[in-house]
RNA sequence: GCCCGAGUGACGGAAUGGUAGACGCACGGGACUUAAAAUCCCGAGGAGGCAACUCCGUGCCGGUUCGAGUCCGGCCCCGGGCACCA
């Protein structure tokens, strides 16, 4: 061989050969290898091309791939398209070209520069979310959900994004943003399909300890599913005597029984018996603290408001106040300076304490949410945060009944009851479970788990996504449509910007909505919202094992080849969106009999961004972005790869710095070179190859790409001019993973035998010709003197003598008193001296 | 506010409680060259010293240990997640 490397000619040549070859076709077949199912997060294909984030995405699972083939693995690794959503619709109405047009060329260009930087993806097994034969299946599964009773429509108040025009999940809005476009979101009353999402949350809780993510995901998840235990049990309300006449209007209530309540208030000073008007029901996870609750506090939007509003005295301000927190976004809400609590109390009306028979204030303040709990809340002022912000602002009672060591610590879980009945002395663990088992032993309230995590609202206003397929009968109500009519079909539109009173495109085809029921044949409308982007991307995986099987989501025998992925790589961004959404789906289909494993990811980990060379997030704005093909014609599908890697922690975020590249150029030229000297004659015994291959094997498995790619450089520089043809087809077979084009070529010219997948890992059984030599760090009373070298395993005699023979060293000991002497095999000598 | 993660040369980053700074970049010196580029060799945490060597060094303060970047306690700063969640 003398051929200069030339990255250009070989990387198109084996580009070619791998296609021709289908090199990384997984089989179906049943041919007795192990199997491998490395998945990463297919991209959405936007106009501006794949950048060299998603490079350094995929290049980690590409790595892992590509080792599981040398080692003999059968290897679904592959790639599809989520490629439905707005960027695509909202650059086709800019540019008045179809969707359908605008996503074909993005895809095709994506494609082009995953083969361009030789990524070993399967790419026979690509699915793409937009084709009708993919998503008559996401139609299946929503269909299949509404028939479980798992998808329903509700009128309600939802997070709304103005400028995208539509209805987002509390997943697509994290932060009181947008994901999309950062807008701040809204809320509005407006008719929604959800899917109970809820109803799986513990199962989706409890689904963690049985899978290998990282603790930080598994943290963020249970975070996001929010669940947590306490008591919920009704406030009696009573009108006011002074305030309302004898001859007051009855409540509309329902269940309101005019029985007066039992015992005369303590703190009234009317004589007259209250009557009972209506009862609210609180959540609390503090049961403890009940005997110190002073008001209680309703939502602006509490229902309670309208149900007696003959009691209530001052409905008009309330309505006000009500008025004015509508008008706050959610965004606004939560990212106010001003953060001082303002509430309204309800005049006419007061709240029953269950223990004390006290009569209590009640407010209405926009601290409370009706969307979490009950809308209502007792208030403990002395033990609460907020509570007590809004009590010192009202001049209301606090109440302490929590003792604890710190005065101050009034938050304190660890306190001991005080001023509290019969909880008097209890710890607070105590005193939680004494609460619970007293209101549930009197009937007046109950255990309850409530979860933070909502359901999932699935509709979305646009014209690009997949048809809900639903009918709309006058006699039948919400019919699904059959699994033969599937796939409701995306009609064909020349205008598909959103309606300006927000209806989604779909309303506007007269053809499309007016249908006849499924059910009684009568006249139906369909209808015409579309599913959010996340619905093709919850149950992609599934399809890869059997991507063309028209006789279901996946067929059972490739599913019995694949089931779960082995390993999931993808950003931290989809820990509590896609992964929790895709989560839920899996385990839908578990429960359906789809899928026989719960959980759809035996392991998942996350990469790290690459950021800017300015160290911000990559973005078209800043212009910061590098694109994968300047380095790819500059330097190299293999440079790029490498680099990607090689840049820092693969789980951290790393700043682009092109000045590093040349590294990565180098090392190749450097290979390239030696293979042109070997010579079975070197001496290589100074060399441990073993630990060389260990480490970038392990390393490779934990995902620390960095450090396997250091100790090739440094095996590489410990190879020094000239070395023997074992070691070098070893190390190119180290390589391989990383730069494949190089190695295949470098395996090929050097003459080794066959061709690289196949020729195995490279095998950790070097002999040592020579014993090794070590150098052991010597210390003297605990400060390092220098070092000794003695052979690899030598006792703790042999260590010594070989120090008192070192002059410089044993001049260190003269004259003191030797006390101890610790020893730790091939690590440190030290003298502890007196 | 609550919960995480991190803080190491000009820079990206390495270090099962055992020689801090692997590997790389940038840099300095040298070789080759008419010259430059490329390549190869050498150097390099800081301070002092001709030198052998000495002292100081992983955000700050303290502790445990023969020995701490690593473990413990208390801070500071940065990044991330959750957030009037009852």
């Amino acid at each position: 061989m003398n051929k200069e490397y030339n990255f250009l000619e070989i990387e198109k040549k084996w580009q070619d050969v791998w296609e021709q070859e289908k090199a990384f076709a997984a089989s179906n077949q049943e041919d007795g290898r192990p199997t491998f199912f490395g998945l990463v997060e297919f991209p959405y294909p936007s106009g501006d091309g794949l950048h060299v984030g998603h490079m350094r995405a995929f290049s980690g699972l590409e790595v892992v791939a590509r080792k599981r083939r040398l080692q003999g693995y059968n290897v679904l690794f592959p790639i599809g398209w989520d490629a439905f959503g707005l960027p695509t619709e909202n650059f086709a109405i800019k540019n008045k070209v179809h969707p359908r047009i605008v996503t074909d060329k993005n895809i095709s260009n994506f494609l082009r520069q995953c083969k361009s930087v030789g990524f070993g993806f399967d790419y026979d097994r690509q699915v793409d979310t937009t084709k009708s034969g993919y998503y008559k299946w996401t139609q299946w599964i929503f269909v299949k959900l509404f028939e479980k009773g798992l998808a329903y429509k509700d009128t309600t108040t939802v997070n709304f994004c103005d400028a995208c025009a539509v209805v987002l999940a509390n997943e697509d809005c994290q932060g009181g943003q947008c994901d999309r476009c950062g807008t701040a979101v809204v809320q509005k009353e407006k008719s929604v399909w959800f899917l109970k999402i809820r109803d799986y949350a513990e199962r989706l809780l409890q689904g963690l300890d049985t899978v290998d993510y990282t603790e930080r995901m598994k943290r963020e998840q249970r975070n996001w599913i929010g669940k947590s235990e306490g008591l919920q049990f009704k406030f009696a309300v009573v009108a006011d005597q002074a305030k309302s006449t004898p001859t007051m209007s009855k409540s509309k209530t329902k269940g309101v029984k005019n029985v007066a309540v039992a015992g005369a208030p303590s703190t009234s000073t009317k004589t007259a018996t209250p009557k009972k008007v209506g009862n609210f029901e609180v959540y609390t996870t503090r049961p403890d603290t009940i005997f110190g609750v002073s008001f209680c506090v309703l939502a602006p939007e509490h229902p309670l408001l309208a149900s007696l509003a003959g009691q209530i005295t001052n409905k008009k301000e309330l309505d006000a106040y009500a008025n004015e927190c509508k008008k706050k976004s959610e965004f606004e809400r939560l990212n106010a300076l001003d953060k001082t609590k303002t509430g309204v109390q309800v005049q006419g009306i007061f709240a029953v304490h269950p223990l004390t028979k006290k009569q209590i204030p009640l407010f209405v303040a926009d601290y409370v949410m009706m969307s979490y709990g009950t809308g209502a809340v007792m208030a403990v002022p002395a033990h609460d945060g907020r509570d007590n912000e809004f009590a010192k602002k009202f001049g209301l009672p606090i109440l302490q009944v929590v003792q604890t060591a710190d005065p101050k610590d009034t938050a304190s879980k660890d306190g001991t009851l005080c001023n509290s009945d019969f909880l008097d002395g209890m710890s607070v663990l105590q005193a939680k479970a004494k609460m619970i088992e007293y209101a549930t032993k009197h009937k007046w309230g109950k255990a309850k788990t409530d979860y933070k995590m909502k359901d999932w609202a699935f509709n979305r206003q646009r014209y690009w996504g997949e048809p809900i397929p639903i009918v709309d009968c006058p006699k039948c109500g919400f019919v699904a449509v059959p699994t033969k009519d599937l796939p409701l079909m995306l009609p064909h539109l020349d205008d598909f910007a959103p309606g300006a009173d927000g209806q989604s495109p779909l309303s506007r085809i007269e053809s499309f909505v007016h249908c006849s029921c499924p059910q009684c044949g009568g006249k139906a409308k369909r209808e015409t919202d579309t599913m959010p982007q996340w619905a093709g991307s919850s149950w992609y995986f599934l399809r890869y094992m059997s991507p063309n099987f028209e006789g279901g989501v996946v067929d059972k025998v490739a599913y019995k080849k694949w089931g779960q992925v082995d390993w999931y790589n993808g950003g931290m961004e989809h820990v509590t969106r896609h992964l929790i959404y895709s989560r839920f789906w899996n385990l839908f289909l578990y429960d359906i009999g789809v899928v026989t494993h719960p959980e759809p990811y035996k392991k998942r980990t996350a990469q790290g961004l690459i950021l800017g060379e300015d160290g911000e997030k990559m973005s078209k704005s800043r212009g910061n972005v590098v694109s994968p093909d300047t380095i790819v014609k500059q330097y190299g599908a293999d440079v790029l790869r490498l680099f990607v890697l090689f840049i820092g922690d693969y789980e951290k975020a790393a700043p682009w710095q092109s000045g590093g590249i040349n590294g990565c150029v180098r090392f190749l030229h450097r290979i390239w070179a030696l293979g042109q000297n070997l010579d079975d004659s070197v001496d290589i015994s100074h060399i441990d190859v073993n630990e060389c291959i260990a480490k970038v094997d392990s390393d490779i498995e934990q995902n620390k790409f960095n450090t396997a790619i250091a100790t090739l450089m440094t095996l590489l520089n410990q190879m020094g001019q000239k070395t023997t043809r074992r070691l070098y087809g070893d190390f190119v077979k180290m390589l391989y993973p990383f730069a494949p084009h190089i190695a295949e070529e470098l395996w090929q010219v050097c003459g080794y035998q066959g061709r690289l997948p196949q020729a195995g890992f490279a095998q950790a059984d070097y002999v040592l010709t020579a014993q090794k030599t070590i150098q052991i760090p010597v210390q003297i009373g605990g400060k390092l003197k220098g070092t000794v070298s003695v052979l690899f395993d030598s006792t703790q005699a042999q260590v010594k003598q070989a120090i008192l023979q070192d002059p410089s060293l044993s001049a260190h000991l003269q004259g003191v008193q030797i006390k101890k002497e610790i020893f730790v095999p091939n690590r440190i000598f030290n003298f502890i001296v007196g």
